[in-house]
DNA sequence: TCTTATATTGTAATATTTATAATTAGTTTA
DNA sequence: TAAACTAATTATAAATATTACAATATAAGA
């Protein structure tokens, strides 16, 4: 499953005509087999050992291409640094607002909202971000002992 | 309409024991009657004429207060500094890529979203975001012509 | 008015991200 | 396969945003 994604990714990038490098190709399977949404620095770190000399300016430019060749979505919040996501499914992100954990929540999507915001605002909608708020279970637990 | 707001948000700030200050009732002043989404660095130069001594950290630290007191919503995209946004009515926004408008999209609400990902999840759902991005008429025409 | 806790200021520090120039290395074509 | 071309990487510096801290000033209640 991770071998397919990785291929598909790999082949995408040939496509727009982007070189494929041994630091994309590290960055793009972290990624892909990270369970978590890794900001710009936990790659730089995960993948130091492979290569010592990688730049830290690396990283967010392939983060930056992989985003533009819609390969990777970048998630903002306020608080730290951005993270990122391989783009797999439509999916959306809960998030524990007590210990950061991000969880995802298949959802259908929401085109009937981005038609009204369409249909108001006079805007050619692209796309729509939506992130959902919360405790997570493990946190409610903490909190109630 | 405006002061009946200010003298709301003064309310709610006495409330909490929050103290008003000359600086807090000027920055909740330049939040509502703000048309735009200002930036921290907006209301500090914005404010600079009527206060040439205001530190910088004194905007950051009250729009932090004002944020957890609920009277500000602090909004961040990816690419620069965060936005805040007096907290009126509830209302999304739709983000023009390519000049950067923000425009206010009123829309009912998500309950039944946060219910399914409660529901999902296990967490205890506080509250959500979404913005909507698009290009908006006038950059569209432009691009036209 | 006096007191006290809180807010502001000014500055420095931290953190994140981007810019730049020199070097290195993919990819294409012969 | 080798050469050539272009893009990517590295190393470093710079830019930007935000926070921390200590000293001073001030809002609000007694």
């Amino acid at each position: 499953m991770a071998q397919i994604q990785l291929k598909e990714a790999l082949d995408s990038l040939k496509d727009t005509g982007v070189r494929i490098t041994p630091q994309r190709h590290a960055i793009l399977e972290y990624l892909i087999n990270s369970m978590t949404h890794p900001t710009a620095d936990d790659i730089y770190k995960a993948l130091e050992g492979k290569f010592p000399n990688m730049s830290v300016a690396t990283v967010y430019n392939n983060l930056r291409v992989f985003r533009e060749v819609g390969l990777v979505k970048e998630l903002t919040y306020g608080d730290s640094s951005s993270r990122f996501d391989f783009v797999t499914t439509h999916h959306y992100h809960v998030i524990c607002e007590s210990c950061d954990k991000i969880v995802d929540f298949h959802y259908p999507g929401l085109d009937e909202v981005e038609q009204l915001a369409a249909h108001v605002t006079g805007f050619k909608v692209s796309h729509h971000r939506m992130e959902i708020y919360g405790t997570c279970p493990e946190c409610t637990n903490k909190g109630t002992h």
